[in-house]
DNA sequence: ATCCTAAATGAAATTGAATTTCATTTTCAT
DNA sequence: ATGAAAATGAAATTCAATTTCATTTAGGAT
């Protein structure tokens, strides 16, 4: 997994530093929607000296290499998924509390192809995110 | 159109002020997916004195009265769009160059009305969004 | 029409996320 | 082992959005 991420550098002519390994690593142990702070504070228990924006700098390398997928479920903190060695699915989000939820219906898969093919998106790259309000929030007040 | 607007805040015994009145047309007028600054300019021009602060909290009226609805497309900006009076649809994004286009499909609706049952959303109140690589940003290098 | 108070305004300050800058340190090809 | 290119991290900066607060305004009660 973490041989993928090397390879990238290599490429790149970008050097596998210490820091590196540890957010890639940490990045890769954590499951879900991870947010950079998030993964900012777990490395500072075991590496107190990390720097925040080397650990921005190297989510963005994770992104270029394909390995994280950046998502913008809120327009507060991104998130970032694993996409390597995960099988593709799309996202629920819950715009009153934010939950999210994720799944795979094939028929809408197939409905989203031919809407990409349409308009001429790429569909072997797509993200598809459907905000709507929860069972728990519904009902409840603003 | 501005009438929605008005019972909105009497029913909420808000006031009906000049300048609530003038971003709520220019935001009506407006076609598209506008964010605040883009207002904020645009009613300078006719209302040199209008804040900044309050085309940001007179949007956000609009958008608990229904009137306007918010969107994330990209992390930066939030954006808005017109929402009382027109039909759903919903929305491509480009993950590149940020182009947006509004479109609508009876099937994926359909099928997205079956999947917001089955985890007990909303169907009513959903957005969906579809982010890829449009054909012009096909090929580029990133 | 005037009064009065709750609400609204707008400038400035603040917050929060993310990026840039730059002096110092590290990696890795030679 | 060496040196150049790249990476790091603290501090400063940027950018969007929100909060604060002294002043003004809307609009119901009189």
């Amino acid at each position: 997994m973490l041989d993928y991420f090397k390879k990238y550098l290599e490429q790149k002519s970008l050097k596998l530093t210490r820091q590196r390994t540890a957010i890639a690593q940490m990045f890769l142990a954590k499951k879900g929607h991870i947010c950079v702070d998030e993964l900012y504070y777990t490395l500072r228990k075991k590496y107190p000296s990390i720097g925040h924006t080397t650990v921005y700098r190297t989510i963005k390398l994770l992104k270029n290499a394909k390995i994280a997928a950046e998502m913008n479920f809120t327009g507060k903190r991104k998130r970032f998924e694993q996409v390597l060695d995960r099988k593709h699915h799309d996202h629920f989000i819950c715009r009153k509390c934010g939950k999210v939820i994720e799944f795979f219906d094939s028929d809408l898969e197939r409905r989203q192809e031919k809407i990409c093919k349409k308009y001429n998106f790429d569909s072997k790259q797509h993200q598809m995110q459907i905000f709507s309000i929860c069972g728990k929030c519904q009902g409840k007040g603003k």
